[in-house]
DNA sequence: TAACATTGCTAAGTATTGCAAGCATTTTTT
DNA sequence: AAAAAATGCTTGCAATACTTAGCAATGTTA
């Protein structure tokens, strides 16, 4: 969403590497990461940040928020309504569900047997 | 990490939902959703799978390293706190019981009307 | 000085996301 | 039963990430 030109340009100067050099190690093409810096790029994909991140040592998760991506933490309120495992997987489910999944899931198990 | 297909069309009739409803909800058209289900997606961005995980109430973070994008790793704090009772007993689900749990969790659902 | 390598950058091309419009079939309403 | 609405899906199309190939300028070496 927001503007970062200038942002990866410091970053890389900072740690004095040119822009072959970045490429070398994250195999992005360095005249991506140019228009990158020249602020010609909306949305680099998280693969690609993913790369930046761990060369640059700045935080993945900082980089997408950077480039305004959804952010990544989850909010306690989210934390607290999936309450299991499951739950993250298959969207929230009311307790007479979870036993009832249970049951089935157990059924599936003993069924491939 | 590789294939997901099967797994959102699931997702979505678990909970009972239409494509168009789920586009008026998120604002992705319902071709594009439809694309997805099918598996001519590759990687749908970030924005869209934050849309997805609200609709369908399952992490963000789980989504976006269902489609391949690169693992995010989570605060000790948070870890611990999700992994609760159904976790706790039957532990870790596959991939593919995944699937059948949401198919059955339809079922469940639809038969309650 | 001359040859060569390295630098940042641009242009053109490929691939893929995501949308608008429309179609065929099923479901709902009258 | 007919009309209308809703459903899943396909087909172009625009936007954009990312690459390969190459250029001009600067730095390096013989």
């Amino acid at each position: 969403m927001e503007n970062y030109i200038g942002y990866f340009k410091a970053l890389r100067e900072s740690k004095g590497l040119t822009l072959r050099e970045v490429e070398r190690q994250t195999e992005v093409s360095n005249a991506y990461l140019s228009q990158l810096e020249s602020g010609k790029i909306k949305q680099p994909s998280p693969l690609t940040l993913h790369k930046l991140s761990e060369i640059y040592g700045v935080g993945y998760d900082i980089l997408m928020e950077k480039v305004g991506y959804p952010p990544l933490k989850k909010k306690v309120a989210e934390i607290n309504r999936d309450k299991s495992s499951i739950a993250l997987r298959v969207g929230s489910i009311t307790e007479d569900e979870e036993v009832e999944l249970l049951n089935y899931l157990k059924f599936m198990r003993s069924r491939k047997k």
